[in-house]
DNA sequence: AAGATATATAGTAATATTACTATATAGTGG
DNA sequence: CCACTATATAGTAATATTACTATATATCTT
């Protein structure tokens, strides 16, 4: 039993954690709960977008394993499970402030 | 005048380079050129996959910024025009091996 | 110009994403 | 149980991605 192996194998997983977090709307959930949990209204309205659509958002992440949820009576919390996305989101900002937006 | 900002639009470029390099094989791309550049049929011989698909993948990252293409002669070669996705492999690989991928 | 090599693109079908509306579900308090 | 709040999900339409085949284009060599 020989298996292929080809280079992209190994980047398969964190190329989806990169999907992932590859919407503007998630990356700005991701940075909001760095510091801390947030329920999904408090989310919604910061975002501006409709509850529905954060929603689905943070159900997203946390299939993909970005983010955990917790439910404290009517409400959910949720936070990152994933640390390493932090990291990420540290080395955008870390590069420079036009970062990764722009070249070089 | 007023222009209503949302938290997320200060993502929408970090979101979209992230977006771009979210492909297994197109992380593998950023990863084999960190130290040089390729023309295209090694990289796509390297990948193991079809010329064409390699080609569109590269086209792609050039459009976002991520790659750039120089030709010579019969080949084209490509690099990397936004250094920054280096980083973003590296904040990749240093979170331990299984980064990225796995939790915390 | 013809042939060979390297790269790009057109066309396409399957599938995924996105954003939306409307509705369903879960928990709390009366 | 009912009303209320908070969250999740179903259904949907527009658009984007992906992977593929076939073909076109570009460059060099003879």
């Amino acid at each position: 039993m020989k298996i292929k192996m080809n280079p992209a194998d190994k980047f398969r997983r964190p190329a989806r954690v990169l999907k992932t977090v590859g919407h503007p709307d998630r990356l700005a959930i991701v940075e909001m709960l760095e510091h801390g949990e947030m329920s999904v209204n408090e989310i919604a309205e910061v975002l501006g977008t409709k509850q529905s659509i954060t929603s689905q958002h943070l159900n997203m992440m946390r299939d993909k394993g970005v983010l955990y949820a917790r439910r404290e009576g009517i409400k959910v919390f949720y936070g990152i499970e994933n640390k390493n996305v932090i990291r990420l989101l540290h080395c955008i900002h870390q590069s420079c402030d036009t970062s990764l937006q722009d070249q070089n």
